[in-house]
DNA sequence: AGACACATGTAAAGCGTTACATGATTCT
DNA sequence: AGAATCATGTAACGCTTTACATGTGTCT
């Protein structure tokens, strides 16, 4: 595990849920922390045969069901002590990078349709995802009593629903001073 | 120049506004478009050779003022075009990583107090950040009519504004949830 | 005297994406 | 028959960060 990857401590953690192979892993990535962060295949397989070296994981063999045999990996002692150090220090960082305003900030060098239209497309795609959390919100709300996790999802896609209304707030305003130029 | 690394644009495009050096363009990437973009001098530097091998942009020696002698660096004609097209293009992306919201995820791994805490440390970056981008809209607003670049900037401002303003009202509910627990 | 800002850059390591390879099963 | 999904993984490439190296001028 040498340096601090934050993906070794992600697959951890979904691994304090329940067991699960590695395309589980990067299904639920891709639906349950999508907002807020990513991993490929690239990173996940490598990720946990390092995992298993150093004894944070173990292998179970799953019950096949298509394709090759299901490696079903759960978390160990030791790797859950590994994630609650990890989660017990403080200082995390965020990483943003948005193509768009980069684009619009030399947007001097377009003509105001052009920069209008690309904040139009920024967000109609933005207004899927909200959209998107809304449905996984309401979802949520139902089995919100059951379990303690289920609070701390909650949370996070209550982010997402902030920052995609911020995204679109943002966007109306952005045309509306463009228009009046 | 070969594959389409967006650092070559960031630098391409704040060479229209004005020429520098790779030093200015650092200091530049961290004050006005921090907010959405990042690049460190390990990407800079070796960038602006390759813009210059390929003619995008051009080397001018400029007067010493301490230290090593100034490289100014202005835009060339077909640099300009190749900004264009990149500029032309539609597809952006949005890469967004945050590792408090990965820790709060797995919440449930920690007391209430300690994740309230963690949520109450990011809005505190956070507002100092909305305070930031006040002071400069606040100073963007006096020359706003100057130059119609201006506008775009204050756009990109704008956004910062309002996705501080977000997390901020965000991290508000999240405590207030956390405590109703 | 010491810290800080100016100004250039390189090298190594780490991180992340994309493309490739393989093949079974299920659905249309 | 063909597409999609399941499921594993590797290799190459590209991007980013960090550490290092060097030295001057200014400010406290």
């Amino acid at each position: 595990m040498s340096k601090e990857n934050t993906t070794f401590y992600v697959i951890l953690g979904l691994l304090t849920h329940q067991d699960m192979t590695g395309y589980d892993i990067k299904k639920r990535i891709d639906t349950a922390i999508s907002n807020f962060w990513d991993a490929g295949y690239g990173q996940i397989y490598p990720a946990l045969k390092l995992l298993e070296k150093d004894g944070f994981v173990k292998k179970g063999l799953g019950e096949k069901s298509k394709g090759p045999n299901r490696i079903i990996y759960s978390i160990t002692e030791s790797g859950r002590n590994e994630l609650m150090k990890w989660l017990s220090t403080p200082g995390e960082k965020e990483y943003v990078k948005y193509e768009i305003l980069l684009k619009l900030f030399f947007g001097g060098l377009l003509t105001k349709a052009e920069n209008a239209k690309r904040i139009m497309e920024f967000r109609e795609r933005n207004k899927k995802n909200l959209d998107m959390v809304g449905l996984y919100k309401q979802s949520l709300s139902k089995v919100l009593k059951e379990d303690e996790d289920h609070y701390y999802y909650f949370l996070t896609v209550l982010f997402g629903e902030h920052i995609y209304k911020a995204y679109i707030e943002w966007a109306d305003e952005a045309v509306a001073i463009l228009k009046n130029l």
